[in-house]
DNA sequence: AAGTGGTCTAGACCACAAT
DNA sequence: TTGTGGTCTAGACCACTTA
């Protein structure tokens, strides 16, 4: 970390990054307390202040500290874990698994929301409903139900575009990056739900309601309901 | 971005991250497409080579492209969505909820452990089981079973450990940043959960499975079974 | 052998917020 | 006003991987 630097296998930042993990986890640094300023622990440590930023910024981004300029950087008060959920296509976590995807389309009309659909897609005149099931080895695999905002995206009124592309991948491709919220919960499945999916009424659906907006306004939301068996697998 | 650099409010490694996030989403760098290196994109955009880099790296840490010396970067096969899911105290779970928190344990003791859970926790010989119901406002939130490697965590075995606080804290305060899988999925209640919940058997139950690792051995892996209503949310 | 990303440095200017 | 983080630069050396 001297002089010309005797390479670095896996990078001095990340020297710098795991010491400070460490004191942190060793409460040598304990939650709330402020840290050394850049400047002092790149002293300490022989380096450049870049190098100390790099690592400092790695684990602000990991949520275990807050930074503020002049503040300085402290340790956060409760250093909560997190972990990565992919969000992929049904289609892929189907083809994934080793099963082969298929997908019936149950009807696409425009047609007024519910209350509760209207009040999450504020703005929206103007909606097109879409339902359909996805299948694993031609066992029913997730239900979608969908509202997708005409505003937007008014290509979705065409007719046919669903027969053979879900809905999911067609707004994947046509509308990329977009931000949005996500909840997950269990639920117990719905008379129409169950029998979508060929359950019992009541069986436990693994339920993940999604909200996809444009900066202006919402684009789609959608409820995908999984038959019992399905994971979520993730890595901390 | 010239010269002396005419400041700036966001970054100018946003402006290249941006504009590259547009070119992928445009197909312009369509999926699996090598782009230009580093080098080529600083001259192209009027910046250092490391402020390319900067705004590459993000996208990489996204997902969206990958990186490999020599073979260049290239727009990830099929970019998929990821979402930060915070793992959270369930303490502070409840609490943030305006919610007071209470805790009753079922039960602590060294017992062996079911086939299912040596498999997952392979070379774990002695095994402490602890059984616990969270409240929220004294109305049963979630379900906790655990299994500890004494190996790792001797201390847990000392009596009255669980007894005010609970074996999540306890871990979290005395096993930080440990790596780990999480697994989310709905189940019915067994008629023993159902009890502990006060439900119904056979209710919807949001349950997290985890499997908690130090570099050599399992620490613990804990099942939390949540009483219908709770729902996770993640920003995309 | 050669070209790519990965990292480091020393210095600089700036934005922001606490004082 | 001042001290902190945030960013940029120009150059350098290295690691890795493909050719």
């Amino acid at each position: 970390m001297d002089a010309p630097a005797p390479s670095s296998a896996r990078g001095d930042w990340r020297a710098v990054h795991d010491e400070a993990l460490r004191r942190i986890g060793a409460r040598e640094w304990p939650p709330g307390a402020v840290i050394p300023s850049e400047t002092e622990l790149a002293d300490e440590f022989g380096c450049a202040r870049a190098t100390v930023g790099r690592a400092l910024r790695e684990l602000a981004a990991a949520g275990l500290v807050e930074r503020r300029r002049k503040a300085g950087t402290r340790v956060a008060v409760s250093p909560t874990r997190h972990a990565r959920l992919a969000v992929p296509l049904i289609r892929e976590e189907i083809e994934a698994a080793g099963a082969v995807w298929s997908y019936a389309l149950l009807g696409a009309e425009e047609r007024p929301a519910p209350p509760h659909i209207r009040a999450r897609m504020a703005g929206a005149e103007r909606l097109l409903h879409v339902a359909a099931v996805h299948f694993a080895d031609d066992r029913p695999f997730v239900l979608e139900e969908r509202w997708i905002n005409l505003a937007i995206v008014p290509e979705a009124a065409r007719p046919g575009v669903f027969a053979t592309e879900s809905a999911n991948e067609w707004l994947v491709r046509n509308a990329p990056f977009a931000e949005g919220e996500l909840s997950l919960f269990a639920e117990a499945a719905e008379p129409a739900e169950a029998k979508a999916l060929g359950l019992a009424p009541g069986a436990a659906l693994f339920v993940t309601e999604r909200l996809t907006r444009s900066p202006d306004a919402p684009i789609t939301f959608a409820r995908l309901s999984y038959a019992p068996g399905r994971r979520m697998r993730l890595e901390i």
